[in-house]
DNA sequence: TTGATAATGATAACCCGTTATCAAAATAAT
DNA sequence: ATTATTTTGATAACGGGTTATCATTATCAA
């Protein structure tokens, strides 16, 4: 039978408590302020096993590298927006709703993806901080 | 200097003429109509050089490999649609618009992506066609 | 035509996120 | 506490999409 374990119990605490979709690192990261031993392994196996319960869901984006998400905060419809200077990402909880009207014609809609982008609000705006090129002060919240 | 071949007139051709986004294995498979010994090597070559050059663009989709269009017709903001049954990728000229209102008040909005997900008109609905569990025959338009 | 060099095709190598392996440790029923 | 079994952590292996390698071929200016 499936045993309760210090990792797994970190994990999923940790993205119920998130607030936001997270990254395997961004999992990872968390957990081991729990269970510093953690390893990306054990992260992986339950991560799918939670996906497996339903206990959260994958959230995929273009071009990057899955999130997951608690499906207690994801079972409304909702979208996502990611920072294009910490690549975070973080819950959109509108949709403009009525979308299956943009299709061809001939063409079924059954569901739809929206992200935004731009510049959370930890982040400096790269459109309003100026500083001289090749300055690549390494700025709060960045992600290697 | 860079010299005209005619694998990449093929190539560039093909993708003006797609009229939708093309996949790397959709331009190599249309681009061999017209030069047969065509590799894929010389695709990726090619398709690097047409983006670099600014006459495609690449167009990302959650959990997918990239598509290639014409700039042309790209220049307009506009959306996709991806058939769930072929996956091909198809253009949708329209956009809900006012996306930014959506974002958490303090973040900035520099751009979207919208995909909708459905069924295209030349594959069966799976929700219409009705066939006995476990018949699997494959359907026109199927990419295996 | 010729010759310098850019481009091609076949395939090995690479990248990176994910999964498999396996000995050691943890869990929970007895 | 004992013991059967699950889980873990470290790391090797995997997979797919993409890029590098290199001998051969094609292009194009002279």
């Amino acid at each position: 039978m499936e045993r309760s374990t210090r990792q797994r119990t970190a994990i999923s605490s940790v993205i119920d408590a998130a607030g936001r979709p997270l990254s395997t690192q961004e999992v990872l990261d968390a957990a081991q302020v729990d269970v510093p031993t953690l390893g990306l392994a054990t992260v992986y196996r339950n991560l799918k096993l939670l996906v497996d319960s339903g206990d959260i869901a994958a959230v995929t984006l273009p071009g990057d590298s899955p999130r997951y998400e608690s499906t207690l905060h994801a079972h409304e419809h909702h979208h996502h927006f990611q920072c294009t200077t910490c690549k975070r990402v973080f819950d959109v909880h509108d949709c403009p709703g009525d979308l299956a009207r943009l299709a061809p014609k001939g063409f079924t809609v059954e569901r739809h993806d929206l992200t935004l982008y731009g510049c959370c609000d930890e982040c400096p705006s790269p459109r309003k901080v100026l500083r001289p090129a090749g300055d690549a002060r390494p700025e709060p919240g960045a992600r290697d």
